[in-house]
DNA sequence: GCCAAGCTTATTGTATACATTTGCCCGGGG
DNA sequence: CCCCGGGCAAATGTATACAATAAGCTTGGC
């Protein structure tokens, strides 16, 4: 994306993660270009492709507001990833070749690698996983499902997460991800929804664990 | 939403669907907002929302094309439409209560009455119909599931499908809607996800069975 | 004292001019 | 004849000025 527009677009959305733009505040245009350095323009933009992730919602006049995630709109989002990651999953399974079945399987072995370092590397781990679930939504072959998925999977309270585990909830999702590859292997697609349906879930319960009753954008004022 | 961009929006959606602007053709900003008599700004607006709902498409440079939906697209979407909504029933299922059981029973009244006159109500039939799968998906009670299945939903081919039904097969889909409001009165979230489920995928085998082998897009020329 | 109507102001919508980028074409050289 | 490079044209990105709209406040009447 262009210069400007990306500017608003990590601008705004560092402001509303780091805390700085509190759950609820209006975000006026004219205030946010200002801050950002840009126009209203870029800005506008940024705030609709925010909206559509969700972290910004309009009321009936078209005023934007930060928005506030409560445990129950994480459930929700959670359900919801469950549900499409193992349709991917399933698809994926049904279509996999063995160039991209080397590449998970690559992927896993950073992973691993990552969990293993001492202290763990948490960004390396995070960043593997992206890649990991990329490729199996891409084999998927279903743009719609993938478009559909981009706006539940960019969430960042989904991701975070993981800076809240331990070495061992670490490797216990690396392990998941043996299974899955164990069940791509054999073309199993239900095997592979059900393992996947189960992945995502455990993240959400590791999530609600450390999280408890905790306003999910305040998660960063917490630690 | 505000009235230049809406009539962009419209306009350009318009001229799409009656083939105005046929599938692969470009979308310059310019000529677009001269044919809807509007400036370049409210266009943009329009393009990026027709992007999110997978009538437009955007090249790596930035450039707006009108899709072509092929069989296999329109496909996934009924798939995915299939899996949103089957779970969408069986959490209204879960939730529902009389005042909107009421409603439902009260629409299907309605769109019965459209599907047994002479010739069938078909615009009253679709009016009905959307009603009654906007309460199911309200009732579901879940922001982003029907945040993901509105984009699925307002895809036009989805619905124009009727427009190619017989009496019978119009009927056949009001029935199912009895079925459902069975389901619904149970409290049957499996039974209603079923049911939902099977609704969806025989309206795509019914498009299926008119359009075969002909792109999506092409079918106002064909009839 | 309270309610309501109108004005005032803040905020978003729209238009337009300008900047930037990209793709294409033409010309020159190998 | 083909390929590379520069410039030209077209399209999108950005900024800014102006218009319209909605919210809030003030003031007048009841």
């Amino acid at each position: 994306m262009s210069r400007a527009t990306d500017r608003a677009y990590s601008g705004i959305r560092g402001m509303i993660l780091s805390g700085e733009l509190p759950a609820g505040s209006q975000l006026g245009e004219e205030l946010l270009a200002e801050r950002c350095g840009v126009s209203r323009t870029p800005v506008r933009d940024a705030l609709r492709r925010l909206e559509s992730e969700l972290l910004v919602k309009r009321n009936e006049a078209q005023r934007s507001f930060v928005a506030d995630w409560s445990l129950t709109d994480v459930a929700d989002a959670f359900e919801l990833r469950a549900m499409l990651e193992g349709h991917a999953a399933r698809r994926a399974a049904e279509r996999i070749d063995e160039a991209a079945l080397q590449q998970l399987r690559a992927l896993n072995q950073a992973i691993l690698t990552a969990v293993q370092g001492d202290p763990p590397d948490v960004t390396g781990f995070l960043e593997g996983n992206r890649k990991f679930h990329a490729i199996i939504l891409k084999t998927a072959q279903s743009p719609r499902l993938a478009a559909l998925l981009g706006s539940l999977i960019e969430q960042p309270v989904v991701w975070r997460t993981a800076h809240h585990y331990g070495r061992d909830a670490l490797h216990r999702s690396q392990t998941e991800h043996d299974e899955l590859l164990a069940a791509f292997a054999r073309r199993d697609g239900a095997w592979a929804e059900a393992l996947m349906v189960a992945h995502i879930r455990r993240a959400f319960h590791a999530y609600a664990d450390a999280h408890q009753g905790l306003p999910a954008i305040d998660r960063t004022r917490k630690s």
